[in-house]
DNA sequence: TCATTAAAATGACTACGAGTCATTAAATGA
DNA sequence: TCATTTAATGACTCGTAGTCATTTTAATGA
């Protein structure tokens, strides 16, 4: 009868499950209220009230922790992705809509961008175990596989140009990234730098590809 | 006659503005062979025979230091896009030579890109003196109006359609960062993930752009 | 109920690096 | 030569990531 042994393990795995969790809430208030460079595991361990060792029973470095924030950034983002997978057949705006999409995941994440960012730097990759960046790269690939798909299907419907339809759902992304990276950066100076406030700047940029995308008449 | 005082001022100064472009050659080195968080102080220090607290009488904190190398990389950049300012009257590919001008600026200057991504951080920013970062904005700011110009030009000359030119030399400015960025983070696995490698993409995001600039037939 | 053992949590401790500052050395000038 | 200003030094402080011997808690079973 290990029945009554597998039981207790399973407990045991939900409770240190919770714990995994209480310590990533701890940290994503904490990485979020003072950016990596200035949080310390000490402010996380206390927003949880455990002991710092306890930390590294959960999560090897801090970069692992940061970067376990930023997989769940990008977890939300497929989520909000999801519905893109079931437009209504015969909507026509199919890579407007991806791009709206994630501008809105920008909107109500505004946060997680900035971890996004800092924890695709060489330095904290570094230092973060392989299986999170994978786990971050195999979820990214979802998303961009979505926006590959819809492309492909304005392709088929004729409603783009014959491109490749995965290099354009990259070369979004990237679009996308390098704008929202620009004016993180510099929130207060870069409406004046850039003469227009970000959102405006993605309409534009949207705008751009569109254009690019379309057949000639 | 205090015009022995003035020479001798003028020969400190031009000693101390050596000992500036030692250290920041030294920073350069160090910064370029391990990166921001794995440099230190003391490593630099060791590269140029100073005591580390000489180092603080020329910077006021490592970000100052690591900003400063981004801010060369900017002017270098400058220097790369003057040629941009005298094209041939009548050359077509405006945007084009640009776009070239910027990949050429990458295949040269890979170190200083890691850099300027990092050191655009609000953490690295928090702790870089005001002045530093202006001229970055600044340096940054002459780049991009070269970047107009020369959209404003096309549409003068009918090439592209009638868009905000700012905006658009923005935009090409991001998304190729964004490319950059992505295939920096992960060069190893990143052409795996892309599907093919970033000179490639990049020149992917180019044909998509020029399309949506050029007019309809 | 209590002893035994295994697992989990703890926090004092180590190692290390950024930044400081009292001290020393060098340059300048009378 | 000596006085004074300026530059350089490196031992020091302070803060934090990560460790590990010790303690606490929980599970087991007699």
């Amino acid at each position: 009868m290990n029945t009554g042994q597998k039981r207790k393990t399973e407990r045991r795995q939900k409770e240190q499950l919770a714990r995994r969790r209480a310590i990533l809430a701890a940290a994503r208030e904490v990485f979020f209220a003072k950016g990596f460079m200035d949080a310390t595991i000490d402010d996380i361990a206390d927003r949880c009230s455990l002991a710092k060792g306890t930390i590294y029973l959960y999560f090897r470095s801090k970069e692992d922790l940061y970067t376990s924030i930023m997989a769940e950034g990008m977890e939300r983002l497929r989520r909000e992705f999801e519905v893109l997978k079931n437009l209504p057949p015969g909507e026509p705006g199919l890579v407007e809509s991806a791009f709206r999409a994630y501008i809105g995941f920008y909107r109500k994440n505004r946060k997680y961008f900035r971890i996004m960012f800092l924890s695709s730097q060489p330095d904290v990759r570094a230092r973060t175990p392989q299986e999170v960046l994978l786990r971050c790269m195999e979820t990214g690939m979802e998303c961009m596989g979505i926006v590959r798909d819809l492309v492909q299907e304005g392709i088929e419907r004729a409603y783009y140009r014959k491109v490749d339809s995965w290099a354009v759902a990259n070369i979004l992304w990237a679009s996308i990234n390098g704008i929202i990276m620009a004016y993180e950066n510099d929130p207060i100076y870069r409406d004046e730098f850039a003469g227009m406030e970000m959102e405006k700047m993605l309409l534009h940029s949207l705008d751009l590809v569109l254009e690019g995308l379309k057949v000639k008449k």
